[in-house]
DNA sequence: TCTGGGGTCCTAGGACCC
DNA sequence: TCTGGGGTCCTAGGACCC
């Protein structure tokens, strides 16, 4: 039996987002209809483009490209910093909507949702009936548009959704992907990135449909894994189910890019605790243990390495993980001048279906209390109010989100 | 004033064990 | 003593996504 899958993608949602919250508070122009983009901070040195109005694609502005770049492509771009406690109210927003239409909805990305709505199509209605609706609700009852891909499987709903912007359904039925995707360029296949792409061209593959009909087992050969999966979403293959059971993550980690350069060992590690606090706040959050910690540096030079350890015993405590980071962090630094910093967590455990060594520490009550109390003032206060001593004097450099 | 931050998954080599 | 072979865990690095 074939499925019913739709995936939901929000036009440039940051900008769209950032557009509905000013006309909301009496802003008279809409940003969509003018070049514009939502960027970082240049002075933060976190100058990228994080989203772009359609005019501003016009002029050859890309995503994640330096805005320094995007200003010399149009001179006269407006520019607009981002705040994702609205992108995370917008996207809860649509995320209500959606529930409306299956129980089975996988949210991808803050602007981006998968919903199976095979069992939930009312009868006399069509699959591309209720795309429609839901896009017709969303702009009536949100302010912003979508694009909504409609199709068999996920992979094929995820390229319709991509085809022709911004407010459009597209369907991507088994009979129509020789038509509608084969003749696209492979750099359009999701997964295909710029690493990739070279490699598929030097072996003669221009098109999705070159891909497509290019032997299996010679891709197998040459990519691995990487061959086999793209050349089944190039033929539209795709099992995998929509996963509506909102999964514990597998890492946690927190970094940040530095206003200015570092090679002072002592600031470099008050910003890593800074890091590490955000992290663990995060980790606790999930009721997790983490069993590894590793840190990650990004030099002047835009080299970067990283270590990972692992502990005698999942924890989740933030002393423990930032000894464990101050630790890899003093293995790796060599005196280079550095850009950016960062700490993660990884084979996360969830605590209840932990078997405890007879080796293990006991756990530091006092530790476990100053951890438990810090978060009850972060979940009140917001992450930054409340800091560890040693750290105060680096928060400036920081710019944590939330 | 050039280049974010949060993730997932894969690979390859070495250690270690049986 | 001309030196296997499979499995698992750990680690570093890289590709890709939004």
């Amino acid at each position: 039996m074939e499925r019913k899958i739709l995936h939901v993608d929000v036009n440039s949602a940051f900008l769209s987002w950032t557009a509905v919250e000013m006309l909301k508070s009496g802003e008279t122009v809409d940003i969509r209809t003018i070049p514009a983009i939502i960027g970082g901070d240049e002075e933060k040195r976190k100058g990228i483009v994080l989203a772009k109005s359609i005019p501003a694609k016009e002029y050859g502005i890309k995503t994640a490209e330096p805005i320094y770049f995007a200003k010399q492509k149009c001179p006269n771009l407006q520019i607009y910093p981002s705040n994702f406690k609205i992108y995370r109210k917008y996207s809860n927003a649509m995320y209500q909507i959606l529930q409306e239409y299956t129980d089975i909805i996988e949210r991808f990305s803050i602007d981006e949702c998968f919903l199976d709505i095979t069992q939930y199509i009312p009868s006399g209605q069509t699959d591309l009936q209720i795309a429609s609706q839901i896009s017709k609700r969303i702009k009536q009852e949100l302010g912003f548009t979508v694009n909504i891909g409609v199709a068999p499987n996920k992979i094929l709903a995820k390229m319709a959704s991509d085809f022709t912007k911004p407010d459009k359904i597209h369907t991507l039925y088994r009979e129509e992907i020789q038509a509608k995707m084969w003749p696209m360029p492979v750099s359009e296949l999701f997964m295909v990135g710029k690493k990739s792409l070279p490699k598929l061209e030097r072996i003669g593959i221009q098109t999705i449909g070159d891909l497509a009909k290019y032997r299996k087992e010679d891709l197998v050969k040459q990519f691995g894994k990487f061959g086999k999966l793209i050349w089944e979403y190039a033929n539209g293959i795709d099992d995998t189910l929509v996963n509506a059971e909102p999964e514990m993550p597998k890492c946690i980690g927190n970094s940040a890019t530095l206003p200015e350069d570092l090679s002072n060992l002592f600031k470099i590690e008050e910003v890593l605790l800074a890091l590490t606090e955000q992290t663990t706040y995060r980790l606790r959050k999930h009721h997790l243990l983490a069993s590894t910690v590793g840190v990650q540096i990004k030099t002047k030079e835009f080299k970067t390495y990283s270590h990972q350890k692992t502990l005698l015993t999942p924890t989740d405590s933030t002393k423990i993980i930032y000894q464990m980071a101050k630790k890899i962090l003093e293995e790796l630094y060599k005196g280079e001048e550095i850009r950016l910093i960062g700490v993660r967590v990884d084979h996360l455990k969830n605590p209840d279906n932990l078997q405890l060594s007879l080796f293990d520490t006991p756990r530091n009550e006092k530790q476990k209390k100053l951890d438990a109390t810090i978060d009850r003032l972060k979940d009140k206060f917001g992450y930054n109010t409340i800091t560890r001593a040693g750290k105060m004097e680096t928060d400036h450099l920081m710019d944590f989100k939330d």
